[in-house]
DNA sequence: ATTATCTATAGATCTATAGATAATGC
DNA sequence: ATTATCTATAGATCTATAGATAATGC
């Protein structure tokens, strides 16, 4: 129901036809066809005749589940998303400590991230293409994913195996963190040349943790 | 003249008109009207028309300077990685160490960015516009930017200041300094709220440089 | 007489809708 | 008889060019 989906903080999207259940499956098809053109083509260069054929619908039939060919780029954006924090929450059992979740959660996000690769792409590339309202839901839902490595880092400074200088700093680690993974994506051309993921995943983890386990004094001591 | 321009690694784009002492001086004019409205509305929206208006011309003079449309996207792109090598170049004079300099140049980086917020939105945003060749060229003069962080690095190698694995590690930290430079950017929703631009750069500097400076040995528990 | 610039428009789109038809459920 | 779907197209673009005119330099 729409209450349901404003709770999820998630924009609704209004459609003609009736029958919600209807509505949810075909704009999960009409979704999954988008997708693809949109990485392929882009937002600008996908037509809404093809986005219908791709979904094997008709021109029409495509107005009655949206009201512009934006709520097709929003949808998109909304499930690549929702794809995103699902794969990456599942995956993230209850490690022992802070600092070894973390570790998990880090990992299976750099592969979450090689996964999305175009997806993620899409997402920096077709933002700008939605008005300001759905621009900003989909940043919401961007900041979702930051949060849960918010949560993760705030367990490992309780239970001590972190250590941040307070709360600001421990805001910016996660997005540091979300932003290596997206730099994976959009700078494979380089990285990819050089790495295997897994070694990405190592190094950049090492580099986060050095800075999230050296004692805060001193920049310098080895220790 | 042509072969120069090869010679920077740049793509000749052809133009109608002969004068190249012209060519030059009104292409400037024609990237100075077009960045800003590429900003403002995207590539794809718009116009050729508001592009010719933009720079005072006829729509039929554009077409005198460019084949294109996509044209003055790849121009545009230029330019901009062509400011900021510029402004970080001539910035990073000699500090006495290899350390001195990195930290210097990140701090003149960070304000390059700073400056040139949207510019770097832009590219980020619409490169994926540009043909399979033009879009090259764009990389290439992005990978450029990364290697003065590269030289300076591998200065600090040698008087000894900067610690780091091996060559490939280098290049990674590179990366790494331009990403969280345009992390300011593209994620200044959050960062702008928290942080003033000095902050940004300290906290930042600091992570990077406890990679840097630390010893190679203690990478604990992260094999 | 060569080069730069402008005017006017061909031709090719593309989004969104109106109105007709098919399917569904009471 | 209500809801879902399709066909056909109005109306609004937008890129790039052809052909005419103005400016420049020999």
């Amino acid at each position: 129901m729409a209450a349901t989906q404003a709770a999820h903080g998630r924009k609704v999207i209004p459609a003609r036809v009736k029958n919600h259940d209807l509505v949810e499956k075909k704009r999960r098809d009409l979704v999954d066809a988008a997708v693809g053109l949109f990485i392929r083509k882009g937002f600008h260069r996908t037509t809404t005749r093809e986005l219908a054929e791709a979904a094997g619908w008709s021109v029409g039939l495509l107005y009655e589940y949206v009201k512009t060919k934006e709520d097709v780029l929003y949808l998109v954006c909304e499930a690549i998303h929702g794809d995103m924090e699902r794969a990456l929450r599942e995956r993230i059992g209850a490690e022992a400590t802070g600092r070894a979740t973390l570790e998990a959660a880090i990992a299976e996000y750099m592969r979450v991230c090689d996964r999305m690769q175009d997806a993620i792409l899409l997402i920096y590339r077709e933002t700008s293409a939605l008005n300001g309202t759905l621009r900003r839901y989909v940043l919401r839902n961007e900041e979702r994913i930051t949060r849960i490595f918010e949560e993760i880092l705030r367990r490992g400074l309780e239970d001590g195996t972190l250590r941040l200088r307070d709360d600001k700093a421990l805001r910016l680690m996660a997005h540091n963190i979300v932003v290596l993974g997206h730099m994976w994506a959009f700078r494979r051309w380089f990285l990819a040349r050089e790495f295997p993921l897994e070694e990405y995943t190592r190094v950049q983890t090492s580099l986060l943790l050095r800075e999230l386990t050296n004692d805060l004094s001193g920049m310098r001591g080895t220790l």
